[in-house]
DNA sequence: TATTTATAATAGCATTACTATCATAAAAGT
DNA sequence: ACTTTTATGATAGTAATGCTATTATAAATA
C-alpha cells in the first residue's frame, strides 16, 4: 500500500467528481472530518461550507444532498476495503488462510494507518461506516438508488468474499447471506462495544477489533466446515 | 396470544403515555401506517396530524419528536417479541429445541396473524423495525438514551437467548455476541432479499423467513456445537 | 483576446421542527 | 351543582434546513 493508489467508483452518486478540483477533495475530507463530529443528522451543507471557507450552493455543485455524499464516502470506504482484501489475499493459495486474511483486513479496516489518498482519512471514515453506512441503504429510495448501481462497491466485496467461502467448502449453500452478515456483525460488534456493551462479549478495551476478529474467525469457519461436501443438508434441527 | 396481554416498557421515551387515551392509541396506530408508507425520513407529525384528524402541537404533548416515537415502537416491538420468546419456550426443558423454537419466533415475527393489541398491526410494525431500526441507536444521543433506559427490551431478549446459548454450551465464549449478530441477521436478510438481493442467498419468493430462519439456525448451531465442552479454544486459525 | 468554467456572495422560498398562547369541552374532585 | 384540572384543537410564530436562482468575478482554456 506504500505507492500512489487511486480507487475509483463503479457509479456517479455526484454531480461532479470531487477528485477533480481542490474544492471537491476539501469537501471530501471535511465532511468526513464534521460527520465524524456531529453525526450524520447534524450535519449540513451550510456547516460544511462554513468550516472549508466556502458556501452551501458551491457544495450542492458537487452534490445533490448529504445522503449522496454519504453514499460517495461509504462507497469509496467499500472500493478501498475490496482493493485491500484483493492485494493482501491474491497470492495465498490456501483457501482457508485467503479468508483468513480476507477477514483480517474487514476487522482491522479501522487499523490503517499508511494512508494513500492524502486528502481522505481511513480511520476516521472507518468510524462513519461504523456508525452511519446503515442509512445509505435504509431509505426508500434504495430500489432506485440500486438500479443507478450505488450499491456496486460493496456488492462486488461480497461476491469475492462468497467466492473464497465457495472455494473453501462449494457445498456451502448460503455463502453471500454468511459474508453479508460477517460484514455486517464486523461493525456492529465494535459499535455495541463502544456504546451497547450489554448486546457483546467483546470489551472496548486495548484491541476489540482482535476480539471480534476471533469471534467472526470462529463463527465463519464454523459455520462452512460443519456442510458436508457433497451434502447440502446440516445435521442440526 | 389469544388472550388479552399487555406489553409495556421499561423505559419513558414518551411524555405522556400513548395507550392512555384515545389520541394516544391513535398517534401509535397511525404513526405505524404512515412511517411504513413513507420512511422515516419523510415521515414528519404534520403528515400524522393530518392523517388523525389532529394536530402537529396535540402529538408533540405525547413525543418530544419523531425520533422518540420511532424508540417507542422499536422497543415495544422487542418487548413483544421478548414476551413471545418466553411464552413460546418456557416449558420446552431440551435446551436444542428451546433456542431452536426461539429462533423460529424471531425469524417469523412478520407473520403473526394474530394481534394481541386492537391499535398495534404487528406485521407493519415488523417491517418498519426490518427497515428503520437501526436508526435508534445510530445516532449522536445514543449514549444519553442508553443511560434512560432506551434499549432495555432489545438487551433484555439478548440475555435471555444468550442464556439459552449458554445452557446448550457453557464453554461458548461470545453468546451475547452471536445473538446480537443473529438477530441483526433476521431482519437484514429480509431487508436483502427484498431489495439487495446480490447481497443475500435468501429468494424473496414464497416464504423468504422459512429459509432465513435455515441459514440461521445452520450458522447458530454449527457455531455454538464446534466449540468443546471444557475448551475455550476453537480449532480454527 | 474571447470564452468557457469554477467559485463566491447573496437572496429567496417551502418545509421542518419545534414552542407558545388561548379557547373549549370533557372529566374529575368536592 | 360547582369549580378545577386535564386534554385537545386552533392558530401563530420562529429558527433552522434543504434547497434553487442570480449575479459577479477570477482563473483556465481556446
Amino acid at each position: 500500500m506504500a505507492t500512489s493508489i487511486h480507487i475509483s467508483l463503479d457509479h456517479k452518486c455526484y454531480l461532479r467528481e470531487p477528485e477533480s478540483t481542490e474544492l471537491g477533495k476539501k469537501i471530501i475530507s471535511e465532511s468526513i472530518r464534521l460527520i465524524n463530529a456531529l453525526g450524520f443528522e447534524q450535519f449540513t451543507f451550510k456547516k460544511l461550507g462554513a468550516e472549508i471557507g466556502s458556501t452551501e450552493a458551491s457544495i450542492y455543485r458537487y452534490f445533490e444532498n448529504k445522503h449522496k455524499l454519504l453514499v460517495y464516502l461509504v462507497s469509496w470506504y467499500w472500493a478501498w476495503v475490496d482493493y485491500t482484501v484483493m492485494f493482501q489475499t491474491h497470492n495465498i493459495s490456501d483457501p482457508r488462510k485467503r479468508l483468513c486474511r480476507a477477514l483480517e483486513v474487514l476487522t482491522k479496516a479501522g487499523q490503517d494507518d499508511d494512508p494513500n489518498i492524502a486528502y481522505i482519512d481511513e480511520r476516521i471514515l472507518y468510524r462513519i461506516v461504523v456508525a452511519e453506512s446503515s442509512k445509505v441503504y435504509h431509505t426508500k429510495e434504495v430500489d432506485a438508488e440500486n438500479k443507478e448501481g450505488y450499491f456496486l462497491e460493496i456488492k462486488r466485496l461480497c461476491r469475492r468474499l462468497a467466492q473464497m467461502v465457495l472455494d473453501l467448502n462449494p457445498a456451502y449453500p448460503y455463502p453471500h447471506a454468511l459474508i453479508s452478515t460477517v460484514m455486517d456483525a464486523a461493525h456492529q460488534q465494535m459499535y455495541f462495544a463502544k456504546h451497547l456493551p450489554s448486546l457483546t462479549d467483546i470489551k472496548d478495551t486495548q484491541h476489540p477489533e482482535e476480539e471480534t476478529k476471533d469471534f467472526l474467525k470462529h463463527l465463519l469457519f464454523s459455520t462452512i466446515d460443519s456442510i458436508q461436501y457433497k451434502s447440502k443438508q446440516s445435521n442440526h434441527g
